[in-house]
This record gives structure tokens, sequence and C-alpha cells, in this order.
DNA sequence: CTGTTATCTTGACTTAAGTCAAGGAAGCAG
DNA sequence: CTGCTTCCTTGACTTAAGTCAAGATAACAG
């Protein structure tokens, strides 16, 4: 992050000020940090731990759409609604004891008004965070189920180590006994 | 558009000034508007036609991802590419003979960087693509397809009347054939 | 007008994944 | 330590969707 700001020109002080900025605030396993339907203010960094967005169906049924760590890619938390300062479509919730950074979105925004350098940041990463939501899609639409598992365990170790498997086979979208069989008959060659 | 840039706050002139900046570009049916591993320089937004983005694999099936045509939403022929200035992850291609309102990116990128009514603009575009992103994934997810259907056909009618089936099916990540047998089923109801 | 290609439908069969159910292992709380 | 949960695995069975194949129709090019 400090290396991403430092490329768009920011000097040290303003980076520590960006720092100066920031609430730390700790999440307990289970936590929810974002509630569907909810409009929430700040914009997360995690510094600690696991975070998975996810949504419900009408049987209570939960799907979860993605896995937010401190180790890139995903170490932003973010969520359209933070953009648009609208109603979220999904919840976000704490998988195990995590903590982040927060910004408000006051601070956020007038940085990304005033400026440019920040723009450019702002532009870079949310264009990246695009970038993965579509590379997330095109796995699932070629639906190479096992491709897609094998390619999370190697991007995202920390993920498939700390995560409970059936939210991964929902993040895959596929139950939690094929995942279990998919992961035996890998394991085993 | 228009409208959205006046909310903005732009003036008459100034959106004469957007406009007058951009060029009318024509593409035959099947004609590539963006390759996969290209880089374009163009952000365009769809003045007659359709087009449709899509991945392809190793046996050479493509993957339709999403439709672009003048109807809102989706009226911006959009990828994150175009933030990054990095090689697409995917083609987009014109299900029928289209037109485009086409703007450089040396263009796009000084008002980001010079006007902050076009930041804002931008940033809740953008934000709104992201959203509808989120929400195809969501969908995908809950994997009920036929519902899934469904509102295709409701939000996007221009797309299922003119679009082929088997991009339709690909769409939704099931076969033609699949597609066809839901359609009997909706249909005759 | 005619042959060719693209599109869509339908049927028969196959297969991958889901569902249901049971049991074991691990972790946590009292 | 003991009794809950939560989590993971495995087997038997079911089902939805895919595959293969054929035929109908429509669109298109020469």
């Amino acid at each position: 992050m400090n290396i991403l700001l430092k490329k768009f020109g920011f000097t040290e002080a303003e980076i520590a000020d960006f720092w100066a900025n920031a609430q730390c605030v700790t999440f307990h396993k289970r936590q929810l940090l974002l509630e569907e339907n909810q409009v929430n203010h700040y914009l997360y960094l995690v510094k600690e731990g696991i975070f998975r967005s996810f949504v419900t169906d009408d049987k209570g049924k939960t799907f979860t759409k993605n896995f937010f760590s401190s180790s890139n890619p995903n170490f932003t938390v973010f969520f359209p609604s933070f953009l648009l300062q609208e109603p979220s479509l999904f919840s976000i919730d704490a998988v195990v004891d995590s903590e982040v950074w927060a910004w408000h979105s006051d601070y956020i925004l007038e940085l990304i008004a005033s400026d440019v350098r920040f723009i450019n940041f702002f532009r870079y990463h949310v264009g990246h965070l695009f970038y993965l939501l579509e590379l997330k899609e095109i796995r699932m639409l070629r639906s190479e189920r096992e491709e897609h598992y094998l390619l999370l365990k190697k991007e995202r170790p920390e993920v498939v180590k700390a995560v409970p498997l059936h939210y991964i086979a929902s993040y895959l979208g596929i139950t939690s006994e094929t995942l279990s069989r998919i992961r035996k008959r890998v394991e085993t060659l």
C-alpha cells in the first residue's frame, strides 16, 4: 500500500498523514462489518485476519462472493456501495477474529476530489478490483471447478488454510460434499 | 447520459463540447471492438446495436460475459483494461451491425484529472458498473437459471430479442439445449 | 433460385453434481 | 473431563443439466 502510494507521488509525510487519519477497528469472528441493504460510510483495509462477503437466498442458504485478507490481492474491503453511497447488495463478516484500518468516506472522497495523485491512485486501485471481479466471473463461466479450486489454493493459500470448507465451496459455486471429494482426488495424486 | 452529466453540474455548452470530442465508429456484425490481451485506448458508448464481451477456452468454446446496448444499463462498453491501460482479459465484438461513440483515453483521463465534476460523474458511473457486475455474480452464485433468464428478459428485452440463443445460454452459464427447454417451459405457461 | 451456413428444437442417453444421511474428528464452553 | 457444536468425510441414491444426434427452419451469398 505504501509502495503504491509512493509510486503515485506521495511523500513520506503525506503517507504518514494518510495513516494518521485511519482508525483501527477490531471484529470478532462472525461479526458483521457490513449488512445487506445498509449503507456503510467507511473504506476498510484488512490489517489482520480474513473477511468474507456473502449473500443469502430465501431459504437462508448463504453464498460466499469473495474473501478479503491482509495479503495481496483484495486487501481492500471494497463494495460499490461505498462509491455510490447506496445500500449494499451483500453482507461482509469476519471469518476469524480480525482487525481493519478504516477511513471515513468524507475523508476519502475529499482526497479524490482534491488531489490528482490520489485520483490516479484510486483509479488504478478500483481498476484492479474490477479486474479481479472480471477474472472471478470468467473462471466461474468456464466452470472448471477443480482448476478453480487449485488456482484459489495457489493464489490465496492463507484463505484456503484458514477458512471453513463450506465457505470455499460456496465461493466456487459447489456444495461442501463436492469440494471435499475434489480435494481428496487432488491431494492423493 | 446528458441528464447524468447535467446532474453533476455540467453546462449545456460543456456537454456539447464533450460530444464534439467523440468520434462515431461503425462495427459490422462479428467485427471485434476489443481483442483479448490487447490494450484499447478508447472508451465507447453504444449509439446503435448490441455488443458482447466474451472469453474463449482452450477448445475454442466461447463464453459470453456481458451484453452492451444503447438502452440502460450498460450503455458504456467498459473494461477495467481501460482504467489500467493494460491488456484486456476478454474480447468484445458486435452482435449485429452497430455504431458507437468513442473517446480517446487521453481526453477522458485528462477530464478525470482536472475536473472535480467529472471525477464525481465517473466515480458514480464506475460504481454503477461495478454494482451491475456484482449483481450478475450474485445471480450466477444463486444459480436459479430459469429466474435469471426471466430477469434478463424483463430487464433487457432488446438483448433477448436480438441476440442468438446460444450467446444468451453461455451468458447464463448453460447450454443452448437447456435454454431452449427453459424457454419452452416458461412460455407455455 | 439454390446450395450453404447459422439457428433452434427435440429426443435418447450419460454424467457430474446435488441431496440425504450417518458418523468421526476437532474445537469450545461449562 | 464431558457434552455441545461446528466441521469434514463418505456412501447410496436422485436429479438436473450436459452430450450426442437428427431434423426443421430461417438467413445469406453467389
